[in-house]
Parts: structure tokens; C-alpha cells; sequence
DNA sequence: TCAAAAGTGTTATCCTTACACCCATGT
DNA sequence: ACATGGGTGTAAGGATAACACTTTTGA
């Protein structure tokens, strides 16, 4: 194809899994240790593609399967990670790619095998979780997005850097949208919030109020791929039903909803998730009743397989409740 | 990290473009000849990352200057192929992997420089053309469709290919959907009425008839990967004012449908697109008035860049008209 | 008895869809 | 005059969001 592959380069290649999972109200995420250069980091499940491996699904499938005992059931390819001052743990010049995917399981909370745990992935983004109303680090990061605004000398830059702090932020009437985790992370890894971002030692150290605004590290750039997956994720889930590959096989209407706004970040009004659901054909009762919900007893449910088939886009197109 | 690198594996990278314009009622793609093993055949743009590439995408965009002459404009990752199968051209058990991108440009079909050629892409998939009513080949496709699906055993595995061809083609009742670009052309890989899945001498020849229903094969696997595209593009105008990246600086209503339609491949109801397009205040009126577009004069209308801004999802979220 | 959850009913509002119809130009 | 595209009005139906209210359990 290419008569001069003189500079062309052999590259490695790895395979990395951000796996998913429901525990109670916390949207969870598997991570093993790994010692980084100062410090002992969370990192996701990876490893690199083989010869072996027939496909890349299959490749991950077994290192997945090799860390974690853990056997995947729902998986998507998120997306290829390239740049190359992304990862500044590799810096010895060699290429190093990451293919980054999403998975879901039932797995809970307890069974996290070999040196693995289950994470809050709120931890990492504080700023996301919105089901208590405004998280108390947003309103603290609105002074530093402000002041990078305002750094850029006026014209293009700064109208250009308003518009992307406004969008992402919901700032000046702008409003927040539960999509933008990626948005969120770049720009704050670009002001230099995020801890990532001063690891090449390029950016100047936060000063200490600053660093108590960033959610924990991760290895590499693992944050980033998880930050895609959330917004994959709660892209998702309002148009396909994956939510269903997190849930047991019987579940209430609230265990639902909690699942959904668990991932969401979001609290959604009781009332309408009831009804939009149920005309949605998404679900259909079992006979049973479930007792000791703290309440009223509850109607047990189940996914419709079928409802994918009727539905042009079966999925939970919720909107966060006013209050 | 990993003290077995025994089965580590180099492997090399392609970048890929996809890059569409719009081209009279035609939508565009760039091509290539190259020489397979039997015959020249259409191939995208392509070329291995190397060293000196900072970033995948600036890769990208540096092979794509070099074979094309074309700087691009918007781009976006599509996909990452590396299934070992998937492209039989190279045979020689090394590892290719594909990093697919979508580039969208406003370049006209004369501009095409060096040997690469503008082509329809519904050569290459002429079920997905529903402008003109049902494309002609979908009917002949229906016989050797439901012939794959009798031909699985009854139970999970006859019930499971129904379903699939059910959705994919709109059989049973099923409606059919401008989105499942991907689904339809893997089905068809499947059954073997494409021509790329018969390269590896596995699957049976095909028989005179099935080789028509078929449309315009692409050297190694850039027909999936333009698939991938297409589906992409069509579920991407639905939320984003991504066609606008595709029309001059200032269009008309009719011309900002037709594009629409051409991608979509379908028709849409004029009154209501205009509706949509003007509440939803993605355009605006300039001065201007077109004359001579076979009618009365239209006013001309340029893209709002704020609109952005103000709507959470800005694309053109259009339904097929009923006629 | 009371809090917490389950569940029903109703309304105002918005958006979509479809239909009907008029306007201005080129041939 | 008439075909073609440009452009407006409006009414029916469905989906949504917000509200109020009843029922059933466990502590």
C-alpha cells in the first residue's frame, strides 16, 4: 500500500475495561491497585492485546477474566486513546494505545475477587452526583472556571472559553446537563484542576484550596476513560435499555428508579418514571409482591425482551425532577 | 506492569477516513483505487500511525493531506477494528488494526485531487436508499433473508435470526429504521450476499441472482467501516447540527432538507421540516432572497451558532414523511 | 400513630402530525 | 395557465409535568 515504511512504528496496544455495577445506591466501578510513581493509584482492569486474542472483545474478555475472576457479560467498544503525552506513566517514548470499554454486571458490592474493589465512582467526580441537589464542590469551582475565563485576554479565546465553561458547568442560565462528564473532566484537567494534569509537571501545583476540589486520581488516564464511560453511559440509558443488564432479574418500580438516577446523578419525580416505564411496555409484572420495602408492599416486575422489538429507541427518557 | 511480556505483541495501526460531502442529491465519500488480489477496488483514504504523530488524529489528518490534498474540517473517531478475520487482503498472520474516523467536508464532487474519486455511497448500499419509495433491491432481498432465518433449527437459534432480521430489515410488521446501517450490512456479511465475506473462499460462491442484490464491494474491510459511518452520521443529525458542516455558508430551507434527506435517505414532510428547523432556532434569515430555484424566491438562511448554546439537543429531529 | 413507600387520577401544556390553503416565480 | 417551490394557519392527538390524593405496610 505504502512504499516508504520507513517510519513506521510498531505500536502496543491495551485493552482496558471500565466494568459497572449497581451496589446499593452507589454507582460502582472494579479497580485494582498499581504503584505509580509517587503513590499507590486505582487503575482499571487491562492488559495488552496478544497474538492470541482473535478479537479485541475476546482480548479483553480473557485479562478481564485473568484480574478480576470476573466473567463479562454486556460489553461496547467506548474509544481509542492515543495522544501522546496522554499517559505520562509511559514516558519512555515507546507508543502505547488503549481501547477502552464499557461493561455492565449484576456483580455486587461483596464479590470483588483477587486484589480488586468495587468504587464509588462519585469519588472520582464529585461534582456529578446531583441527587442531593447541587454538589458543595460545584459552587467552590465556579470561582477557578471563572478566573480562567477571565485570563484569556478578550476576543475569540475568551468568548470561546465562556461558552465552554457555561455549557459543560451550567453557568449564566445555561443548565446542567447529566451528559457532559467528559466536557467536565477535559476542562478541568485543562485549568489544571485535576490532579492528571500536573503529573508531566507542566502545569504549576495546586494551590491547597484547589486540591481539595478535584475528586481522587487514577492511574494513567484512567480517569478520562472512565469519564467516558459514564457519558456513554448516561447517554445511554436514555435510549437503550441497559440499565436492565445492572438490575437483578426482578426488581420495584423505586429499585428502578433509584438504578436510574444512581447512574444519572439525578433525582427524577416518582409519579411519571412510574407511568413513563410502564406505557413504555419496558417492564411487566411478575404475580409476586415484594414485602419489607419499607413501605407498602411493592408489584415485582421484569424486563420485557420483547419491548426492544415494538420501541424504536426502548430506553428511560427521563427528565430530572424540579424539585 | 505485567511480568509475562512473552506474548506481547507489536502490532501496527491504521488510520482511516470517511470523509462525506454532499454532492447535488448524491452523499459523497472518498475513495482511492488500489489494487486487490483479483481486481482494482474503491478503498478510503488511509495510512499507518507513526512516531511522529503527537496525537491519532493529527495522523490522520497528515495522511489524509498527503493522499487527498484535502485539509479537513470537523472530524470524529468512529471505531476501532481489529478482529483478526476481518480484513483478508492481509493474510500474513501480522496484527492490523483500523482506527475509523468520520470527516465531514463541504468540498463539491470536482474537487477531487490526485486519484481519488467522490462516489455515492448508496453504490455500495442500495437498500439504504428510501427517497424514492423502497429500493427495489430490498424486495429480492426478503427471499434469500427469511431462507437464512428457516434455515437455523427451530427454537432459540431460528427465533433469535427473526428477531434480528426482523429489526434489521423491517420484516413482520417491524418498521424500518434509517439507523441500522451497521446491523443490515453484518447481516448480509453473515448470510454471505456480500461480496467481502466470500474473499476468504469460505463461504459458497454466490449464486448469479444473490450477486446482484449485492452493492459495490471495498478493498478490505472499509465497506464495514463506511457502514459504521453511515450509522453514525444518520443517529448524529438527530441531535446535533452536524449536517450544517455539509452546506455552504447560506442554503435555503429546500437545500438544508435535501441534505438531510440525502444522508437519511429518506423523504421528509416539507411543512413540518421547516417548522421544526425554524423553532428550534438553528437557522436564521439573512437579507438575502434566492431567486431561480424553480419557484417563488426563498430567503436565505445562514447556521446560528448560538444554538448551541440555548438547546440542549440541536439536531433535526425529524420523523420519515408518511407519503 | 406516623413515616415511608405504593399506587391512582386529573389537568394544563406543549409538541407533533396531518391537512388545507395561499403566494410568487419561470416557462 | 400551470408546475414548482415558498410559506402560513390550524385542529386533532399524544406525550409530559405538576399537582393532589388514597392505600398499605413496618416501626
Amino acid at each position: 500500500m505504502n512504499q516508504a515504511p520507513a517510519q513506521e512504528q510498531a505500536v502496543v496496544v491495551d485493552l482496558t475495561a471500565v466494568i459497572v455495577s449497581i451496589a446499593g445506591d452507589q454507582p460502582c466501578v472494579l479497580v485494582r491497585p498499581r504503584q505509580g510513581r509517587k503513590a499507590v493509584l486505582e487503575a482499571l482492569p487491562s492488559g495488552p492485546l496478544e497474538l492470541r486474542h482473535r478479537t479485541l472483545e475476546a482480548g479483553l474478555r480473557a485479562w478481564v477474566a485473568a484480574q478480576t475472576g470476573t466473567s463479562l457479560g454486556y460489553v461496547e467498544q467506548l474509544y481509542t486513546f492515543g495522544d501522546q503525552d496522554r499517559a505520562p506513566d509511559h514516558g519512555d517514548g515507546s507508543r502505547v494505545l488503549s481501547i477502552g470499554y464499557l461493561a455492565l454486571t449484576r456483580a455486587g458490592k461483596d464479590s470483588a475477587p483477587g486484589e480488586t474493589v468495587w468504587r464509588d465512582w462519585y469519588r472520582h467526580f464529585p461534582w456529578e452526583d446531583w441527587r442531593r441537589g447541587q454538589p458543595a464542590v460545584l459552587r467552590d469551582l465556579e470561582k477557578p472556571l471563572r478566573r480562567w475565563v477571565a485570563a484569556a485576554k478578550a476576543g475569540a479565546e475568551r468568548t470561546s472559553r465562556k461558552e465552554r465553561a457555561g455549557l459543560a458547568f451550567g453557568l449564566d442560565g445555561a443548565t446542567w446537563s447529566d451528559e457532559r462528564v467528559l466536557d467536565r473532566y477535559e476542562l478541568l484537567y485543562e485549568i489544571g484542576i485535576v490532579a492528571e494534569a500536573r503529573r508531566g509537571s507542566r502545569a504549576p501545583a495546586a494551590s491547597p484550596a484547589e486540591a481539595k476540589l478535584d475528586g481522587l486520581p487514577m492511574a494513567a488516564d484512567h480517569r478520562r476513560i472512565l469519564a467516558t464511560a459514564i457519558t456513554r453511559l448516561r447517554a445511554k440509558i436514555k435510549y437503550r435499555p441497559v440499565v436492565f443488564e445492572l438490575m437483578p432479574p426482578t426488581f420495584t418500580f423505586l429499585q428502578l428508579q433509584r438504578a436510574v438516577e444512581t447512574l444519572a446523578g439525578v433525582r427524577l419525580h416518582k409519579q411519571n418514571f412510574r407511568r413513563l416505564v410502564a406505557q413504555q411496555g419496558l417492564v411487566e409484572e411478575t404475580d409476586a409482591i415484594i414485602a419489607g420495602t419499607g413501605g407498602r408492599p411493592a408489584r415485582e416486575l421484569r424486563f420485557r425482551q420483547e419491548a426492544i422489538l415494538e420501541r424504536p429507541a426502548p430506553g428511560l427518557r427521563f427528565r430530572p425532577s424540579a424539585a
